[in-house]
DNA sequence: CGTGTAAGGAATTCTGACACG
DNA sequence: CGTGTAAGGAATTCTGACACG
């Protein structure tokens, strides 16, 4: 399940350069719950190239002219509308299961 | 091509947690020759995830007793072998192709 | 040879704040 | 709201060297 992709070991200086984006963007896109770094033990945070691809994703959103909360709330409906399809998926799967034994 | 894996981007602190090498042992098996980091405009090293992979093995080789310099010539040898068969295979490849044309 | 360590300095990162708009 | 910047401090990393074996 996990990867090289979820693996949290970019500092914001690398993510930075990775993305374009400048580390008072970066931190305050945390600061508005839109990117969740580790940290190590003394602080320092640490990205994963998922958090790559967000970013890259919130920078386009917000060229856009797409405010902060906004993002967070499109974000919020993209999980709501997974978690919506799974669980209808597992439904039709135990449905036609029950089907067939009863 | 190239891919997450190959991209240099983690420090030698993530990578001694990710490998659970000392950072010494780090630096030495780079002035042995057997890694190579990129650095950012500041000196500061970047290791990619095929770096984590290599150090890995290395440190199995070195826990088996190997030496470093044996190491290197055995990735060597691993190198040239790779590009014999590569040869090969393209010699091969052609000889069918031209059987075909004349 | 391979690795630990103390040393001094430089690069990197952190937070909270002020500024502007 | 979103972002730049200067400030002061702390964490991280760097190199060259000495030590031991």
């Amino acid at each position: 399940m996990s990867s090289y992709k979820d693996k949290k070991v970019i500092t914001i200086g690398v993510m930075s350069e990775l993305t374009g984006l400048s580390e008072r963007k970066i931190r305050y896109y945390e600061e508005r719950k839109l990117i969740y770094p580790d940290r190590t033990s003394g602080g320092t945070r640490k990205y994963s190239f998922l958090d790559v691809e967000r970013l890259l994703d919130i920078a386009e959103k917000m060229e856009d002219g797409m405010q902060t909360f906004e993002i967070r709330r499109m974000e919020q409906k993209k999980m709501k509308n997974k978690e919506l399809r799974e669980r209808m998926l597992r439904g039709q799967l135990n449905a036609a299961f029950n089907m067939r034994k009863g």
